[in-house]
Formats: C-alpha cells, structure tokens, sequence
DNA sequence: TTTTCCTATCGTATATTTGCGATATAGGAT
DNA sequence: ATCCTATATCGCAAATATACGATAGGAAAA
C-alpha cells in the first residue's frame, strides 16, 4: 500500500466507512444479532455459539467496541457486552441521508 | 489466517459481510455519493475528482460492482455506472429486520 | 493507418486483517 | 493460600486489501 490515502476523504467519509468495516465479518454479525436478540448483555456465551476460539472472539468483541458498535463492562469475573443503538441511528441517518434521500430523485434507471 | 471460517457463517451473515466490506474504504463511499448525486452515471470524472491513481480507482469500481452495489455499462470509449438501487434495499431491509426491529423491545438500557 | 484517449488488468510492494495458541490477569471458590 | 474459570492480550503465521506503475485493449480522432 506504500501510503495510506485514506485520511485524504472527508471525515465523514472515513467515519461510514469504519462504521461499516466494522460490520464487514459475518461473525462480527453474528455477535450483534446475538446481543439484539438477547434483552440482557451476554458475554463468553458467545463463544461457545461461534466457530472461532475464544481469543478470535474476544479480538472481534474489540473491534466492535472501538467502532462504538457495542458497550463492554466487566461484571465480577465476566465481561458483559450490549449493542450501542445510539451508534446504530447515528450511522444509519447517516447512510439514509447519503443514499435514500437522494433515491427519489433517481428512480429512474440509469446505463 | 490459516484457514478461512468465513464459510462456517450463515449465508445471510456472510452477504451482510460482504454488503459492508464493500463500504468499508472511504474511497467506495466517495464513489457511491458521487453516483447517488449526478442524476447521469459517470465514469473517469471520479478519477479526476478521487485522490487515486487510476488504477486504484478501477479497481474500487470492480469491487462495488462485484458486490452488486452497483452496474456498469460500457458506453463507447468510455465506462460508465450507476447504483443498483435495488441491492441497497434489500441489503437495508435485511439490516432492518436484524437490527431495528429488535431495537423496540430493546430500548432500555443494559449494562 | 496512426495517434490519442479512456478504461481494465497485471504484477508487485506494503499494510492490514484474521485466526490461533500461549500467556497474563483478575475474581471466585475451595 | 491454591485452584479454577472467564476474559484480554501477545506473538506469530497466513490470507486479504490497498495502492501504484506499466501495460493491454478498444473506440474515436487525426
């Protein structure tokens, strides 16, 4: 990659982007519809559900948490996550201004 | 890597993946704002206006197109593409239905 | 025809991601 | 205290992604 360019597009930009890369592994998805569909935050029940050892699990449990998708507390011996939604509609206004807004205007088939 | 376990994952966790991966870089963005805008599909002006060699760029566009985000015509001399308006819909009903339906009975805070 | 312009693809270098085992850390139980 | 259980982090290997220059291909222009 020699240089990353990155940082040349607009910070909104970088921040959908991250937002999305963060989505961008099916067990990273698999772990938010699992803390969706749970009313309480779980923790190493994760693991046991996922085909991936326990460390992978806890770095893709980072990753979500450093894109703000998800909050983490340590409860006693456990750690306990739960979906960030403020995140989720912060983001997803973000993604229907870009694109939704705009699609009315250009129903019309295009090429 | 060792072994890819991508596989292991349910099939709609895996296209969601792959719906976000292909928004994951700023630079995909930048091209899907600029396709959303013009109301004709483009082509090189987004070389002009990206700050990527040419290459890259093509090969940004090869990715989007592989994902079904967008489609691309060959108009002449020239390329040119449009979003598949289609696919973001169904990629945003599927991130509904995980999602935002769940959030309702979800509202309350945990943790 | 030759030249020019536009785009796609190839080859390559480097960066990042993914995954695991091993290890560290920290609380609870004995 | 020692042991056990749950989780995070480290270090490494392999796979992917990112970026570019060089090159190929094809249509229009000269």
């Amino acid at each position: 990659m020699a240089i990353h360019k990155k940082e040349e597009f607009s910070q909104k930009e970088q921040d959908l982007a991250a937002f999305a890369k963060a989505l961008s592994h099916p067990a990273r998805i698999a772990i938010l519809k699992m803390l969706a569909q749970k009313n309480e935050c779980i923790c190493g029940e994760i693991v046991n559900v996922l085909p991936l050892a326990q460390s992978t699990v806890s770095q893709h449990l980072k990753e979500l948490k450093n894109a703000g998708l998800i909050d983490g507390t340590i409860d006693g011996p456990r750690s306990c996550y739960c979906i960030n939604w403020k995140a989720f509609e912060k983001f997803n206004a973000e993604f229907s201004f870009l694109f939704n807004k705009l699609k009315v205007q250009n129903e019309k088939a295009c090429c």
